[in-house]
DNA sequence: GTAGGGTTAG
């Protein structure tokens, strides 16, 4: 009996219905997708790497002052006071050093990033009137942008035409930068505009292409891809740096077939792609799991003789250890470093982190042993990788612990390790504690992100404070925070559960009003709650809403409404579901297929009922 | 020949 029944569904749902193992990234054969990965990237025929000449070696045609300095910028300057002693010394050479001489001492000190020091050695060459030109003052400006002082870097401008020099594409790119790096991106777009305007200066590849990541970085890939197509019109052929930026923005934006396009067009205009552009392309095809396209790129880069480098190996794998394939991301990490790529402190995060989702803390915990004694420092988001790890396994006194350790190493925790250890908080109901926290974290200085507001808002409802979440929520706009639309889901889901349908209701008709788009998950939430109460024509009316407004209904959507049909005793409603629902392609989850094996087992003499027990039962 | 600005990984 029971057999014939389990046929049934098959029949009925498709194979694998309670086990969708695929479907989880738990793959029993070994020719998976990844595997193929694997096995091409220990073909490719690229291992042989230029030779670096000798770094020790200094030609003996240098100054007195360029061996120093080079020597210097080699080893670094170990105090800043280094760098004031080789400019003492140059002052009392004679002849004075040239100015190409004083500002090569700057440009070694941002090589080594000693900003501040460039300033002052800078301030110090102006007070002793040492000449000095506009790319002097580039080299400070820039430093300005470093130090987060953009204001400097005007100063500076308006130094550069008193004194009669003529700022040129680089000091403007310089400046644009420094705008952009402190999210003043509309004042960087407007300064670019006026400069073309006023033809201020010649445009080159990468001054246009400091605004198109500036577009990128703030959500603006079409505009991108718009001032990629113009600079082409203004005579300003885009090279794969430009294409790489805009390629990439469209791997994040999850729009890798677009990005595909942009490939065989600069292939099409003999621009040849390089490893950042592959790189990105990879990354954006390992965030949608389309492994035979990886492989294919691999391909491609192996027949345009271009090496994956240590980027490419850690996007790989990151891809294969949040897969749950730690043995393929080992293994990918054994050979990156034969292939003479050093793997970093990136590479043993990402390992890391396979292992946590895993649950394998101890051998988090080993790792990060190892990384120890390889001379690699763990870094904040090493440990916050792994306070997650503990957090998720509900060991939170451990994550706490480690919070401690990494503090005490100097690693300043960022506002993703407070944020998690506070979800660990409330996951295990430590509610004063989480409260606790969240206020010394505010009284640490750390800015909240959307992030840390989700964290808190589903630990209040989850906890039975949904009040508190929805005080929340209506303060968090005075914080600078615009709640987006997973705000409103958790907050809908929050509101059901303690049974508070119209304030649930209201809220999900102020999604469309704050110009928001209600996401398949802000239906199911809807569908579930009405489903829950009984209301199974206001569940159905949302399937319809969601038909109107073109967001295709998933296999959740489906399964609870079914769910909500047989709990509901509305047999005939939930067959025709069922019916619907194979139709477009999904299956009964495995709460569905219990709930349905157990109907088929009752013995209650409802006509509809026997109706379904005939449909399934041959 | 000589000094400055651009793209990729958690």
């Amino acid at each position: 009996m029971k057999t014939m029944m389990r046929r049934a569904f098959t029949t009925c749902f498709n194979s694998n219905t309670l086990l969708p193992f695929s479907r989880l990234g738990i793959t029993t054969t070994t020719t998976t997708p990844c595997c193929r990965v694997i096995a091409l990237l220990r073909l490719h025929s690229l291992s042989q790497y230029p030779t670096c000449p000798n770094p020790n070696h200094i030609p003996n045609h240098l100054s007195e002052f360029q061996q120093l300095l080079l020597e210097k910028s080699r080893v670094g300057f170990d105090k800043p006071d280094d760098a004031l002693v080789v400019f003492n010394k140059m002052l009392r050479m004679k002849p004075l050093p040239s100015v190409i001489d004083f500002t090569q001492l700057l440009a070694a000190l941002v090589k080594m990033k000693h900003y501040s020091v460039a300033v002052s050695v800078f301030s110090k060459m102006c007070s002793f009137s040492l000449p000095v030109n506009i790319i002097t003052y580039s080299i400070v400006i820039n430093c300005c942008c470093h130090l987060k002082r953009v204001d400097y870097g005007f100063t500076l401008l308006a130094a550069i035409f008193k004194r009669g020099f003529v700022p040129d594409v680089v000091t403007y790119t310089t400046l644009l930068r420094g705008l952009i790096s402190q999210d003043k991106f509309l004042e960087a777009e407007l300064l670019f505009k006026n400069l073309l305007k006023q033809n201020q200066v010649e445009p080159n590849a990468v001054i246009f292409n400091t605004i198109i990541n500036g577009q990128c970085k703030t959500g603006n890939t079409s505009q991108a891809m718009m001032l990629l197509r113009y600079m082409e019109k203004k005579g300003c052929m885009p090279n794969v740096v430009n294409y790489s930026t805009v390629i990439d923005s469209l791997s994040k934006d999850r729009l890798v077939d677009d990005a595909l396009s942009l490939l065989a067009e600069m292939s099409d205009k003999g621009i040849q792609p390089d490893v950042v552009t592959y790189s990105s392309l990879i990354h954006g095809m390992c965030n949608l799991n389309r492994w035979d396209d990886i492989t294919q790129l691999l391909k491609d880069m192996d027949r345009h003789k271009i090496s994956p480098d240590k980027h490419t190996y850690n996007i790989l794998v990151d891809a294969h250890a949040r897969d749950g394939k730690v043995r393929d991301a080992e293994y990918l990490i054994e050979l990156m470093i034969r292939r003479g790529q050093n793997p970093d402190v990136v590479t043993y995060s990402a390992l890391m982190d396979g292992y946590c989702l895993r649950g394998e803390l101890d051998k988090a915990l080993a790792l990060l042993k190892t990384m120890r004694n390889n001379g690699i420092s763990p870094d904040a988001h090493t440990y916050t990788i792994l306070i997650n790890g503990y957090c998720k396994k509900m060991k939170v006194d451990t994550a706490i612990h480690l919070l401690e350790e990494m503090t005490l190493k100097g690693l300043t925790p960022t506002v993703e390790t407070y944020s998690t250890i506070l979800d660990g908080l409330f996951r295990t109901r430590r509610l004063d504690e989480a409260h606790r926290f969240y206020k010394k974290m505010l009284n640490q200085g750390v800015k909240l992100n959307i992030v840390t507001c989700r964290i808190l808002l589903r630990g209040l409802c989850w906890n039975g404070l949904v009040g508190e979440a929805m005080t929340m929520f209506h303060n968090m706009e005075s914080c600078g925070l615009v709640p987006d639309i997973c705000v409103y889901n958790i907050l809908i889901h929050g509101l059901f559960k303690d049974g508070k349908v119209d304030e649930a209701r209201n809220l999900f008709q102020d999604i469309l009003l704050k110009g928001l788009r209600p996401s398949v998950i802000s239906y199911n939430s809807m569908i579930q709650g009405f489903c829950q109460e009984g209301l199974l024509d206001e569940a159905y009316k949302i399937l319809l809403e969601m038909e109107e407004h073109n967001c295709l209904p998933d296999e959740v959507t489906y399964n609870t409404l079914i769910r909500g049909c047989f709990k509901n005793k509305m047999y005939d409603g939930g067959c025709v579901l069922i019916d619907e629902m194979v139709a477009h392609g999904f299956k009964a989850d495995a709460s569905t297929t219990s709930m349905l094996f157990d109907l088929l087992q009752s013995k209650e003499q409802d006509p509809a009922l026997l109706a379904l027990q005939k449909k399934f039962m041959p």
